[in-house]
DNA sequence: GCTTCCTCGGCAAGCGGTTGCCACGAGGCG
DNA sequence: CGCCTCGTGGCAACCGCTTGCCGAGGAAGC
């Protein structure tokens, strides 16, 4: 073992000898203002501060099962996505005084499951963003610990969600008013419901307003699977497309910028959420920007309400705005551009 | 309150009670192996999986004082570069089936501080990325709980670091190798402990190899930062630019855009860490890479290994390799590239 | 003056595990 | 055959805080 002579923290038993009071009263003193008369409460104050006393959390939770911890759960902390989200969270949080436990599920269902396991019997209440997990799975951890649901809505669990139609609408005017006449949808994972949201939205409001639309994919929603499929989009002579997230357009970019296509002259490319390093890119990235840090933040005080008693939300998700962020990737269409001399890695087909 | 007929988790003593053992007992089946009789052993784990018993992680904590927790403090969540870190940190905690629980400093030393205060009581241990706070309250922290500290060595506490030396000398070299002879470094926050090693690492192997350097800065560490002091870069006739971190060099390149260079061609550019944008950019950036992940891993690793008993090595920090990463925004030097049109926000002074 | 109510402090029983110590029985050994 | 040792299980005392309940004493009501 270590060294460590570290003094034992003083507990309320100690407080109560100098003080000359029971614990109890000590206990009281904190918890309980008015409970316990004035003068008395400030000597205890007292004492407790010249001690440096503090509660001891994990004690006041065995026997209030409140232990002020609220579990995040998120798909992929590497993602700059959830690095705003968990910003967002841990604010809300630090607000209430509340901690928040990550868990990373990196991807995996069974990942998320066991990491779950272990925050279920330590947290108040969990966040899940994005879950990789059945709705059955979410329905029985939501029936041990409150729970809400980030870009998934249920019917019976409360969730937060964006306005992808609203976000989709902005997407394909904005294509519409540069003269684009199709666009081409790239997808994410077929397990996200977030995905089906917004390629229906696009489609629908496509279809409304006269464009074509075409879907490709899917793809895992990362750069990389943006730059893979790339060639495929390309070839098929697309002038606009609309990533699934900024990862995924930002890899579509690359994938263009490698077959030598100029941007975004010879192609628009929009993606979804705007994340910091969408105004990082060349051209920066026009996308449909969402709230994520006060998605987090949502979360989380919706969450902390129920745990204060609100009645849960469940019929309805929570909808935030969104804002089509007009960046440099999007440009009139370009009616004459020559067909794309494909990267190494090409695929066959030519430009309409 | 809420609904909530959830009816209670099972206990050992419910356990105990069907098996017909004492709760001791119990306890002892799971925590002690070889303490208890296999047979025994066996019918109580059997009697446990049936009820659904799992053991409640805060009741041991309050005996044991294992919370199974460690406290994983970030100076700002939304940098990139503690993503990564956090996801390292994560996997490593999960191996050994700890959890961490984040806090977020959002680059202020009180709200570390406080973060801290929260943190502490609950965790076993602590591993603090790039602190804003001063040695001494670091001091005193690891007087509380064992504590390990990346990217900064103190003497005393345990810590992890990269390193700088070789990074630094691995830039300066592909620099000389392109014909550089002058390289400017701009600077990042002045409390890091890295900013300093870099630009020393980076200024005696530039003097050794018969390069001029240059120091301007100090800048916040993002990309507003470099972009914000890319004129006054510019503005020397730089050729040759090292940032403190990749996203000071990205915000540098695209003042360097903004001012009608041409990259890598006018102006080479070099950041450190190499965080996942790095590769997003145009050009893609040139960077010394550092092992984030890995890093994060091996804090909560060694961490880890304290809590077991090892003894902290503190005299000397494990120092990481790093790795020089060439992209695309270095080049030869170009001799004769013409002065650069300032931006908008143009400062005085032309080019040598 | 006596009952009633209120304020405020203390007592003690949890919360759900862990663990030092003891007891009991069986096998080993001289 | 008596004594020791070892393997196992139980008892009970914590860990530090919360909280229902009780009771003493003073204020208020009649």
């Amino acid at each position: 073992m270590v060294d460590a002579p570290r003094t034992p923290a003083p507990t309320i038993y100690d407080v109560a000898k100098v003080a000359g009071v029971a614990p109890s009263t000590v206990s009281r003193a904190f918890a309980r203002p008015g409970r316990v008369n004035a003068d008395t409460a400030a000597r205890i104050r007292a004492v407790a501060e010249q001690l440096g006393y503090r509660a001891n959390p994990i004690a006041r939770a065995l026997s209030t099962s409140k232990t002020r911890m609220i579990g995040l759960m998120v798909s992929d902390v590497a993602n700059p996505f959830y690095a705003e989200l968990i910003r967002g969270a841990q604010m809300a949080a630090s607000e209430e005084d509340y901690v928040v436990v990550l868990a990373d599920a990196q991807e995996s269902g069974a990942l998320e499951r066991e990491a779950l396991e272990r925050l279920l019997p330590v947290v108040e209440g969990i966040v899940i963003g994005s879950s990789r997990m059945s709705e059955l799975a979410l329905r029985s951890i939501a029936k041990q610990v409150p729970l809400i649901v980030l870009n998934h809505a249920l019917g019976d669990i409360p969730s937060v969600v964006t306005d992808n139609r609203a976000g989709a609408r902005a997407a394909v005017a904005h294509l519409r008013d540069l003269g684009h006449t199709s666009i081409t949808y790239v997808a994410g994972p077929e397990a996200s419901w977030t995905d089906g949201a917004r390629w229906r939205a696009l489609h629908d409001t496509a279809r409304e307003l006269g464009l074509q639309t075409r879907r490709v994919g899917p793809v895992v929603p990362t750069f990389e699977g943006g730059l893979g499929i790339g060639d495929e989009v390309l070839a098929d002579g697309a002038t606009a497309v609309v990533g699934y997230n900024d990862l995924v357009a930002i890899g579509i970019m690359a994938a263009a910028r490698r077959a030598r296509m100029r941007l975004p002259q010879d192609l628009s490319v929009i993606g979804f959420d705007d994340i910091l390093t969408a105004r990082l890119t060349t051209p920066p990235l026009t996308t449909v920007a969402a709230p994520i840090r006060f998605m987090g933040a949502t979360a989380v005080r919706n969450l902390l309400a129920v745990l204060h008693g609100a009645k849960p939300r469940a019929g309805q998700a929570y909808v935030l705005p969104v804002k089509l962020v007009v960046r440099g990737s999007t440009a009139q269409r370009n009616r004459n551009r020559t067909s794309p001399a494909l990267g190494t890695t090409s695929v066959s087909g030519s430009a309409s």
